[in-house]
DNA sequence: CCGACCTGTATTGTCGACAATATTGTCGAT
DNA sequence: ATCGACAATATTGTCGACAATACAGGTCGG
């Protein structure tokens, strides 16, 4: 039993993976097949999911994957904009010694992922950097709403990450949160935070117009 | 047909006007019976409430209305704060003279019934000028958060409204709002719905703590 | 040749019945 | 009298079957 939850992680990595094109139709009757699991928990993760706002569902239609536009990935990063800079704020206030020291150890391993020219383990230290803030602000409700935002974005974000050069210009802005943090500088934290997404959002403007 | 979705708002409706207690349970055959609807319908609104936050559901033990602490309000409030600013920034950026002067009269109007003292009617357009805002800053997320978060706030923003003298406090920041907004300047804005909203923050935890 | 209608098929929506589980109440032993 | 185990009940979880609906393709009339 529970079978409703796996159905439910599964499909939703599936999507956050990928696997999944945009506006794809999504059959119940293929799911269920897919993974070996009754209608009635697709059906159960198929609405759980179009709260998320993975997929979206038209009555007598279907499910299909979402798809998310350039102006709404452009939207969200203006919430998470705000959102990342209200965490970045806490962490500033909140942060212990040990945290401040794992902050800064991040710090260096990016500018040697950057130096040795390793997109993959900058990503990787990217989204540390991101969580590790989040760790350390303790903030739940926050936290929830970027983890929600972030779901929706995975197709951008990866599109993001595999523009050449980024890597160079953001290292030093997530530099500048982590000295934010680590002088337990409140406003300056949240500055630096809303200047790199802001920089991440005119990234995707460039995207969208190419 | 589409009885799923007259359950769900009428159950939502229902929470929201505070028909039921926190941690009430909700029994499915209940719910059948009270709105005239099939138990698929009413396990179909028990499950998007959850995901909107507004019920909790244990396997095998059933639904009961979410219970929100001060901590968790002040949580909520404190993202309001930052994404309400984002609005107010908007708002501050895109206002038409027309969509100005109607905030222009909100203001009057709230000032009026201060004056008045009629705290329901105040409360009436307290609500109104943050929904003018939203409708000025046409930011569908920002928008889309907002109404989730007001959601889980409804009955510590009842407790609220009916603090005796708040509504003398908080007209004053309601003005520097407006007032922002149709000067078009979009900093000040933002700073003062977040100074607005670290005010109610405030009464919250002046609640807690009688 | 084109458009409207109509029928067949694929897909989702709805329901009632049954199974699984937690909660409550009862009984006996210590 | 109190505690534990056990049975009874209440409630939710799961499923398969059927109904309702939308979509596609073909057919008929103009």
């Amino acid at each position: 039993m529970a079978a409703d939850a796996r159905v439910l992680e599964d499909l939703r990595a599936a999507i956050l993976r990928g696997e999944f094109a945009p506006r794809q139709r999504l059959v119940e009757a293929e799911l269920c097949e897919r993974f070996d699991a009754s209608r009635f928990a697709v059906r159960a993760a198929l609405q759980a999911l179009e709260a998320d706002g993975l997929v979206e569902r038209q009555r007598n239609v279907g499910a299909r994957i979402r798809e998310i536009g350039i102006e709404e990935a452009v939207e969200i990063s203006e919430v998470r904009q705000v959102v990342e800079g209200l965490i970045a704020r806490r962490a500033a206030e909140r942060a212990s010694d040990a945290e401040a020291e794992a902050l800064a150890t991040i710090g260096r391993e990016m500018h040697a992922a950057v130096a040795a020219g390793e997109v993959g383990e900058y990503s990787d230290l990217n989204a540390r950097l991101h969580s590790t803030l989040r760790d350390i602000a303790c903030h739940e409700k926050a936290n929830g709403i970027i983890a929600h935002l972030h779901g929706q974005m995975v197709r951008h974000q990866f599109a993001l990450s595999h523009q050449p050069g980024r890597s160079k210009v953001s290292v030093w802005q997530h530099q500048a949160i982590i000295d934010a943090v680590v002088a337990r500088d409140g406003d300056a934290a949240e500055a630096a935070m809303r200047a790199h997404i802001a920089s991440v959002i005119e990234a995707l403007r460039a995207i969208a117009t190419p």
